[in-house]
DNA sequence: ATACATGCAAAACATTTGCATAAGA
DNA sequence: TCTTATGCAAATGTTTTGCATGTAT
């Protein structure tokens, strides 16, 4: 795995480049994203950036999060029966297991994908350019209660 | 495959034994989705079930969905970036296979699930209860265009 | 007869959008 | 300076809810 103050610079980079400007609520957001592993959703990333920057407004976080998702830099998790969460950390398809109790989400080593995806091409002749999957489950911490 | 004339007599007795009513709305959303393969949404199933009643108000497929969900009778799919869709067909999880451009579903035959899903229980410890998996990209017929 | 379902309208909820103002470049 | 981003409020779209009325049992 990259280290993320490498990540942010490139990121960075990137929005310059493509004459996005970098201002402080962006930054805080980018750092807010680049270093969770917990998925967090809009409100809390909301509720971090408003430590730093208490008129930070909710639109600009949406806002944000919609261009990075834009630029490939973080990756939308859609929940079943929650609001969005998002991941910053590896912002490509990989598989979640989300606790049903404590909406506790992790990334599971997980293999077969690939298998998958190209016998589903073979025999579908849909040409597969994302996928996403979920488990659902009781972490360990909620088995015990 | 079970015969769906069957399987709607099932889920009759099943509500009648939990004492839920059979009412002529009821019986209608039942058979759309029974006889559905394109996972309608619910104002697809609204459209369907206006024809014969056209008094039918939206909160009450609604409300009759939810039902059924609970009930175990249907699947939920949720999709990315669209509204959610229903399987009456298969209520149980299976994997599905998403055109970004028509929205068409379709099942896709897939193995390895049930390896991955033990495979994920042995190195997290949660118990896995049921999954998701949504494979997203072009259909054949897209593609021409 | 009596509880439950329906249909309507309003509420709830997350997310998006328009626009005047602020602030990077 | 000039264009883009922010923040506010209003709008949007889907889903849920409350309640009076209708209806299955």
């Amino acid at each position: 795995m990259e280290d993320t103050a490498v990540r942010l610079e490139k990121i960075i980079a990137k929005l310059r480049e493509q004459s996005f400007r970098i201002t402080p609520q962006r930054m805080a957001i980018l750092k807010i994203l680049l270093n969770s592993s917990d998925h967090p959703s809009v409100e809390e990333v909301y509720r971090q950036v408003k430590v730093d920057f208490p008129t930070t407004s909710l639109a600009t976080i949406y806002k944000t999060v919609h261009l990075l998702k834009e630029l490939g830099e973080i990756l939308e998790i859609r929940l079943a029966a929650d609001r969005n969460r998002y991941d910053g950390k590896r912002p490509y398809p990989h598989p979640h297991l989300i606790c049903t109790e404590c909406s506790n989400i992790i990334d599971p080593e997980v293999g077969f994908i690939e298998q998958i995806t190209s016998e589903i091409e073979d025999s579908s002749g849909y040409q597969v350019l994302s996928h996403q999957l979920e488990f659902f489950g009781i972490c360990p911490n909620c088995q015990k209660r």
